[in-house]
DNA sequence: CTTTGTGCAAAGCGTTTGCACTATT
DNA sequence: AATAGTGCAAACGCTTTGCACAAAG
């Protein structure tokens, strides 16, 4: 009955252009140009990105030339604004939605790079009695568990032993 | 009878030092005055640390002056001789002793910085069970918890109500 | 004596910032 | 018209690197 599917949307009364241009006056912010090309491209799709890719995915847009600077600015205000969140990931920061999504974490695949998601009742749980163990008033957390995928795995062993069938 | 008790140390059968002797040697390289001094200020104390603050303590020692470049060096050949253990944090790289310390994760305190450590048997166990779901090799994993330290906490409520005894 | 390690200073990389100009309000 | 945002290029903080000299094997 209810949504137990892991990582399905959550339904969310309004887009996030919308939420995003709601926070922006809410704090007497402007309703730019860059800023709603820049949600908008975000979500129309849901991949982990960098400030860097996502520059360059605006770029080949046609109509878009949104400098560097106001990338990083406006990454900043998104994750303020609760419609993305970031991580630190081999040295760079990488974000994903975080509005529209339930909180889950990740493996990511040290072959290939790839995060896969995951939602976990059980680590909510722990994370809670860990914390009044000793004390801490949690606000967050972030798990990685990193390791091979299964697809890099298959390709490694098909190296190693070319005649297996596919 | 066994080691119970979480965050004990493990009984190894060498020091750090020894440790990574035997690692130098078996991969061809040599054992110099600053490696062993880094080794050896390193395991005197159980502190998580960075770079910048090995570089600040090893310089106040009276007999030596390491440079950035080979504190930043001989910290990669721990690391890679499992001797220490890096992770990300804010943006800067932070160590902690690897050999000697059970496996453990960390309470962050975004107050004061601290990272306390907790061990916990199930979060091996959920780990596991997710990447087996996901098809995945596990080689690893990482869970910070982020939030206010018991100290912390207790400082921003005297702020609040002054007349609170201690 | 050969070769690896060190120190220095310069370069690198991702991110941030100061400032004159532009756009939103 | 007033003010916040943008683009640019320069600065930043941390880490890495090229190279001549020093030290270990």
């Amino acid at each position: 009955m209810s949504n137990d599917f892991a990582l399905e949307s959550i339904e969310v009364s309004s887009s996030p252009r919308e939420r995003f241009v709601e926070y922006l006056q809410s704090r007497g912010k402007r309703v730019t140009q860059q800023r709603l090309q820049l949600v908008d491209h975000i979500f129309e799709s849901h991949d982990h990105f960098d400030a860097d890719e996502l520059i360059l995915s605006v770029g080949k847009l046609s109509d878009s030339k949104i400098s560097r600077a106001t990338v990083y600015r406006t990454l900043d205000e998104l994750v303020d604004a609760g419609l993305l969140r970031a991580m630190t990931l081999t040295g760079r920061r990488v974000y994903e939605h975080d509005y529209g999504y339930p909180q889950h974490d990740h493996l990511h695949c040290k072959k290939c790079d790839k995060l896969i998601e995951f939602a976990s009742d059980e680590l909510v749980a722990l994370r809670e009695a860990v914390a009044r163990e000793h004390g801490f008033r949690v606000t967050g957390h972030r798990l990685i568990i990193s390791g091979v995928c299964a697809e890099c795995a298959q390709k490694q062993n098909r190296r190693h032993s070319p005649l297996d069938l596919v």
